[in-house]
DNA sequence: AAGTTGACCCCGA
DNA sequence: TTCGGGGCCAACT
C-alpha cells in the first residue's frame, strides 16, 4: 500500500511488473497478467510488450515468455536473436527458441510483488 | 465509428 | 497421446 499504482494506463502497469523481474529470471504472459489482476487478459500482456518501445523506461520484453518458456515475441525484437542473446547474456539457457530449466527460472510477479 | 487483430491461455475431441 | 478451436480484454487500422 503506500503506494497505489495512479496511472491507470494498462501498459504502464504492465511494464511495472515486467521491470521488477530480476534478471537471469523470467515469466510469463499469464503470471504477469493475474498479478495484475486480469488473468483473462493475458493476451494484452503481450500487446503492452509490443508497445513496451513506446514506454518511458527499457522494458526487459526478453524476460518474458509465454507459458511454455518459448520465445514467442523473439520476431518481434529489432533482430529475432536478440532476445535469445540477451537471456543467454543473463545466465539463462535457451536452446531452439526454449528457455530451459523454466519452471527453476520462472519468477511468479504474483507472489514476489506479495500482491493480494 | 466499427471491425479485426493480437509477443496468450485453457479445454475438448 | 496429439491436434484444434474458442474465449478474453483492450488497442490498433
Amino acid at each position: 500500500m503506500s503506494e497505489p499504482i495512479k496511472h491507470s494506463d494498462f501498459f504502464e502497469r504492465v511494464w511495472q511488473v515486467v521491470l521488477e523481474i530480476p534478471a537471469g529470471r523470467v515469466t510469463s504472459y499469464g503470471a504477469v497478467a493475474k498479478a495484475l489482476g486480469a488473468a483473462k487478459s493475458s493476451r494484452m500482456v503481450g500487446y503492452a510488450m509490443n508497445a513496451s518501445h513506446t514506454a518511458p523506461v527499457d522494458v526487459p520484453a526478453h524476460r518474458v515468455v509465454n507459458r511454455k518458456g518459448i520465445l514467442t515475441g523473439k520476431h518481434h525484437f529489432s533482430n529475432p536473436d536478440e532476445m535469445q542473446n540477451k537471456l543467454e547474456a543473463e545466465g539463462v539457457a535457451v536452446i531452439d527458441d526454449q528457455v530451459q530449466n523454466f519452471e527453476k527460472l520462472f519468477w511468479n510477479p504474483t507472489e514476489e510483488l506479495g500482491r493480494f
